[in-house]
DNA sequence: AATCACCGTTGTGTATACAAGATATCAAAA
DNA sequence: TTTTGATATCTTGTATACACAACGGTGATT
C-alpha cells in the first residue's frame, strides 16, 4: 500500500526502551504515581543509566511521564479533568480529519475505508470486541490518512495513542459496538458524499461520546469509591 | 496574574541546552539541513557529549531535528508543503480556542483579552511591526487561555512556537499589520458576544491566510529563484 | 580508465566513574 | 512525644572512556 515503508531499523537502544517503557505505562505496570528509578530500569532491562535516561527524556517530552529536576521520573496522576481535555481536543483534531478526507478522499482510500469499515462490521457480528477495538484503530487510521495531511496524521495518531488506556476501559460497556458501528456509518457515508460539515460533526460527535462515557465511567468510579 | 507560577529553576543544563539549540534552529544560525556535531555542539556551549545528546534527543521527539542511528542529527529541510499542512492543523487548532473561549471566558479573562488587543492597536498606530508581532502573540495566547483546556493550551502554544519562523516571513507584508488588526477585532467581538461559531470561524480564517500567505511567499521565491 | 575492495578515520552508541543535590534516618532538645 | 537538626545514603546529572558502525580514501584488478 504505502511504498514509501521506512524501516529505520534502529540501533539505538533508547528508541526500543522508550516503547518498552511506554508500553509499560499504558498497560497499567506502572501505574500512575509510580517512581522510575533510572538504575532499576537499567537493571530490568539489562543496559546501562545511559540508554534509560534517553529513553525517559523523549518520553517525558512526549508528556508520558514527569522529570523534576534532581528528583526523577514519575508517571503523572493524569486527572480525569485532563483526560476529557485530550478527548476533548481529539475530538476536534478528528473532526479536521473527517472534514478534510471528505473533501480529498482518492477512489483507492474510499475503498480502504470501506474495507476497514466492513471488517469492523464482521467484528460486531461475532460480537468481539477485542476485534472490534483493533479494528476501530484502522478504521479511523484510514481517516486520518485520506485528509492528506500528513502533519495532521501524526498529530492525530499521536493522541489517539495516548489516549489508548482510556478508551480501552470502555469496550465493554452495553452496546458499545453497536452504536460505535451505526456512528462509522454515517461517517463513512458523509466522507463519500463528500459532505465536509457532516463529516466533520458526526466525528467530532464520535469522539466526544467517548469522553463524555469515561467522564461518567470515573464518576461512577468515585461514587463507588466514596460507598465503601 | 498566574499564582501557580512555576518556576521549577531546572538544574537540568540539557534542557538549557535544547533551548539554546532550539534558538538556533528557528533564527536560522543552523540552517536546515545543518549536519549537527555531538562534539562540535559540546565544544560551543563548554559541556561534555552527554547534555548535548539528551537535548538532542529532546528536539528530536518535537520534530525539531531529525536523528537517524548512527548518523547524527540534522536539521531538516522543512519543505514548503509540510509548512503548510502545519498551519493548516494550527488553523484548526485555533479556531477549537476561539469556539471554545467564545463560551467559557471569564470577566477577566474578557478584559485581559482586551488589553492585549488595545495594546497591539498602539502597536499598529505607531507602526512598529516588531512590536506588533509581539503584541500579536500575546493576543493569542490569551485566547487559548480562554478555552480553559489545559491540553489545547499547550498543543497550540507549541505549534505557535514551531511555526514562529515562517510567520515572521510575513512581518513586512505590505498593509499586514492593518489587516491583522481588523481581524482581532472581529474574533474579540465574536468571543465577547459569546458566538462560539463566529469566534471559530474568524479564527480559521485569520490562521489560513497566514498559511496562505507563507504559500505565495514561497511560491514567488520559487520563482524569483527560478528567474535568475 | 573505471570499478570494487580494503583499511583508516571519524563520530555515534553505550558503559562506567565521579560530583552534587535530595531524601531518609537517627538523635537530641523542647 | 514531637520537632528539628545533622549526617549518611541514595539518586540524579555530568564527564570520560571505550566499542563499533559508517563514510571516505587509496590501491589493486579487470
Amino acid at each position: 500500500m504505502n511504498s514509501t515503508a521506512e524501516i529505520p531499523a534502529t540501533t539505538r537502544q533508547s528508541e526500543r526502551l522508550g516503547e518498552l517503557i511506554e508500553e509499560r505505562i499504558v498497560t497499567g505496570v506502572y501505574p500512575p504515581g509510580t517512581r522510575l528509578d533510572e538504575q532499576e530500569l537499567a537493571d530490568t532491562f539489562g543496559v546501562s543509566r545511559t540508554p534509560v535516561r534517553e529513553a525517559l527524556i523523549q518520553l517525558s517530552s512526549v508528556g508520558l511521564i514527569e522529570i523534576r529536576p534532581r528528583r526523577g521520573a514519575t508517571v503523572p496522576e493524569v486527572g480525569a479533568d485532563r483526560v476529557c481535555e485530550m478527548f476533548e481536543v481529539m475530538a476536534e483534531l478528528e473532526a479536521m480529519c473527517g472534514r478534510l478526507a471528505a473533501r480529498r478522499i482518492t477512489p483507492d482510500e474510499q475503498i480502504a475505508l470501506q474495507k476497514a469499515h466492513r471488517a469492523c462490521e464482521a467484528a460486531r457480528d461475532a460480537n468481539t470486541p477485542d476485534v472490534y477495538y483493533q479494528l476501530n484503530e484502522v478504521f479511523h487510521q484510514r481517516i486520518y490518512e485520506a485528509s492528506h495531511n500528513g502533519f495532521l496524521v501524526e498529530q492525530a495518531t499521536a493522541l489517539h495513542r495516548r489516549l489508548r488506556p482510556y478508551r480501552r476501559l470502555q469496550l465493554r460497556v452495553r452496546n458499545r459496538m453497536a452504536t460505535s458501528f451505526n456512528e462509522h456509518q454515517a461517517i463513512v457515508d458523509a466522507i463519500i458524499k463528500g459532505d465536509s460539515d457532516l463529516a466533520s460533526a458526526q466525528l467530532r460527535a464520535h469522539v466526544t461520546v467517548q469522553g463524555e462515557r469515561f467522564a461518567d465511567l470515573v464518576a461512577t468510579l468515585r461514587d463507588f469509591k466514596a460507598g465503601t
